[in-house]
RNA sequence: GGUUCCGUAGCUCAGCUGGAUAGAGCAACAGCCUUCUAAGCUGUGGGUCUUGGGUUCGAAUCCCAACGGAAUCACCA
């Protein structure tokens, strides 16, 4: 039981003896006390007054007494103003720490036995991943591991958009402008080949527009009637129509995409236990499209095309089948939603889509609720803001995008470059310096991203996200090097400690009870950020703890305690830390080093 | 124009189920390495929580409005 759970039991107990009143003990407000005060948890006795008919500093110091006369746990109080400051004794805290201590899997929650899909990254196939893609990744890599530690049954999905024009405008680039280049023959790596394509493709077609429109067309015109697309457009018919020129090329292009793409997966260090393709799912919905017919949740009209209405909703009509009988972008997510539920027996379905698609889930929710599924409320859009430069929006078109290959590269070099300078590693061998650069790097990029809340807009400064100093990645990952060298130099000295050494007499300093304060909040920090579906909360937390024993460990000499007891409990305290800091790092997907 | 989201220190961000004097980091300045890793610690300066109303004993937090910014409203995906 959590001390903020256990003292509004208490204090319920206490309002009934002294008021002969019933509140609800839920329905009171506990929180940690705050620096400047005396005590360890805090009740607000504001709310009480109606019951009490008494000042709030008399209130207070009536339920403090009676707390500290009847309940063994609290030592103490003090009332300020409306607050109620109570003080536990050294007993409780020996006790909750051993809890903790004890608790191997401490911060796993209990199985919830749901199962839940997880999609996330859903890349085109016609240029490389870049910053806007990493959030994505990152996010939804972080909120499938959140979700695992909440107890849940966990699908990591994706979706590949490898059909469609934007590929074909690549191809036709390719072969126009490329012919016989490949990754193995011009040493780039197959992603940016192809990205390179489309950059050509879209030069060549804006050269056309502009041509077009000195020869006195306006933009408009000229834009549907440039050659290029038109050829574009030409082979994504034949494409559809399976022309097995058109499809081999497709194949290859798209098979140096993958390959491209697995390297910056196996850079970011993501997996997927579900990989689908557009090309694979297109055709998907067309038959929910029928059913919504027959059942009158959806109309046709008299050139075929098929809309459902949600004017009612306060939106729009929604097309959901083309005139030709073709389907459109919700038609297949309709599809592979319905496929995925029933298929994995899926709870629930978390869409990590940027929040350019807010209207799209909103829609294809509603949709889904029309043709009769209740699991539609069952999915959540897991919308995040877009990454701004400093100068402003990036544009792939405009060259003004921080590639996702380049930038892993300069985290990695910066981390070298730092970790050369502090001469800490001289005695490690080479593979082991470049897999630790790998892991500060990596830390760094990782947790500059998880640690804003996914909904804003976030603003990447290439020169600041590279800094190691304050609240970063690296800053938590040298925390966690420290507590190892500690424990290290004592395994040295010979000193073992366990659970079984904590013993109740003793009596933590104000800094240790703090830091088994901020343990003790681990499990409600992972509740709260799955409710929320942002895993901002926990790296923030684990900032907090690394920061908190920064602090102890500076004026804390801890392998010069001469009491045994209090030696094996001060080190049983950081190695515990160890573990939750790796529990809560490892949700976001950052590794620890034990040196750095 | 409709809908949704955002607005907190010079900058980047926490805090938001209402609670005490609104917190970190960066940047600036001043200290601390013969003592378990200085990627650290301590201190100083820095705020009309966009604005105006409302609810409340109490509002950065909830409600309404205005202002500013973003996204979206395709027989594209």
């Amino acid at each position: 039981m959590t001390p903020e759970l256990f003292i509004q039991e208490k204090a319920a107990a206490a309002v009934k003896a002294l008021y002969n009143a019933d509140v609800e003990a839920s329905s009171l407000q506990v929180s940690v006390t705050r620096k400047e005060f005396e005590g360890d948890y805090t009740l607000v006795v504001f709310p009480l007054l109606k019951v009490s008919h008494a000042a709030p500093e008399n209130t207070g110091n009536a339920i403090g007494q009676w707390l500290t006369d009847n309940v063994p746990e609290i030592a103490g109080y003090n009332s300020v103003k409306g607050f109620l400051n109570l003080l536990f004794s050294a007993v409780y805290w020996d006790e909750m720490f051993a809890g903790i201590a004890a608790d191997e899997n401490f911060g796993q929650l209990p199985s919830t036995g749901r199962n839940i899909m997880v999609e996330f990254s859903s890349p085109n196939t016609n240029k490389p991943l870049h910053l806007g893609h990493i959030r994505n990744n990152l996010l939804g890599d972080s909120v499938s591991r959140l979700l695992k530690a909440g107890g849940n049954n966990v699908i990591k999905a994706t979706l590949v958009n490898d059909r469609g024009v934007h590929i074909c405008k690549s191809m036709l680039a390719w072969k126009k402008l490329f012919e016989g280049k490949t990754p193995a023959s011009t040493g780039i790596k197959g992603d940016h080949l192809v990205g390179d394509c489309y950059v050509a493709f879209d030069k060549l077609y804006k050269g056309e527009v502009k041509q077009l429109m000195e020869q006195g067309m306006s933009e408009e015109e000229a834009k549907k009637a440039a050659p290029s697309l038109r050829e574009a457009h030409e082979m994504l018919v034949k494409w559809e129509q399976n022309d097995p020129e058109v499809r081999a090329l497709w194949s290859m292009m798209n098979g140096w995409v993958f390959a491209g793409f697995d390297e910056t997966y196996k850079a970011l260090g993501i997996t997927f236990d579900k990989v689908d393709h557009e090309s694979e799912t297109y055709l998907l919905g067309k038959e929910l499209v029928q059913k919504g017919l027959e059942t009158g949740a959806f109309e046709r009209e008299p050139d075929g095309s098929v809309w459902c209405d949600l004017t009612a909703d306060g939106l729009d009509r929604k097309l959901v089948l083309r005139g030709d009988g073709t389907s459109v972008y919700i038609t297949q997510d309709l599809g592979t939603a319905e496929r995925r539920f029933s298929q994995y027996h899926l709870d629930s379905h978390v869409y990590v889509v940027g929040n350019e698609q807010d209207y799209h889930f909103q829609v294809l929710k509603l949709i889904l609720k029309k043709l009769g599924f209740d699991w539609s409320d069952q999915i959540y859009h897991l919308s995040y803001g877009m990454v701004e430069l400093p100068e402003g929006k990036m544009k792939s078109r405009e060259g003004t995008v921080v590639d996702a290959d380049d930038l892993i590269q300069s985290m990695y070099e910066e981390a070298k470059k730092t970790s050369e300078e502090s001469g800490k590693l001289a005695d490690m061998d080479e593979a082991e310096k470049e897999a630790l650069y790998r892991m500060i790097g990596l830390g760094a990029l990782k947790y500059f991203i998880i640690k804003v809340d996914p909904k804003k807009t976030m603003l990447f400064n290439p020169k600041e996200s590279i800094d190691f100093n304050g609240n970063t990645g690296p800053f938590i990952q040298y925390t966690h090097a420290r507590i190892c060298s500690i424990l290290r130099k004592a395994a040295e000295q010979g000193i073992t400690f366990g659970t079984a050494d904590v013993t109740t007499d003793l009596v933590p300093s104000a800094k240790e009870i703090r830091l088994i304060k901020l343990l003790g909040l681990y499990p409600g920090k992972i509740g709260e950020a799955v409710a929320a579906l942002s895993p901002a909360i926990i790296a923030n937390y684990a900032y907090d703890l690394a920061k908190e024993f920064n602090q102890y460990y500076h004026d804390t000499p801890i392998l010069r305690e001469e009491d045994a007891a209090l030696l094996k409990f001060r080190l049983e305290l950081i190695s515990v830390l160890a573990r939750t800091l790796r529990s809560a790092m490892d949700i976001l997907g950052i590794q620890l080093p034990e040196r750095m």
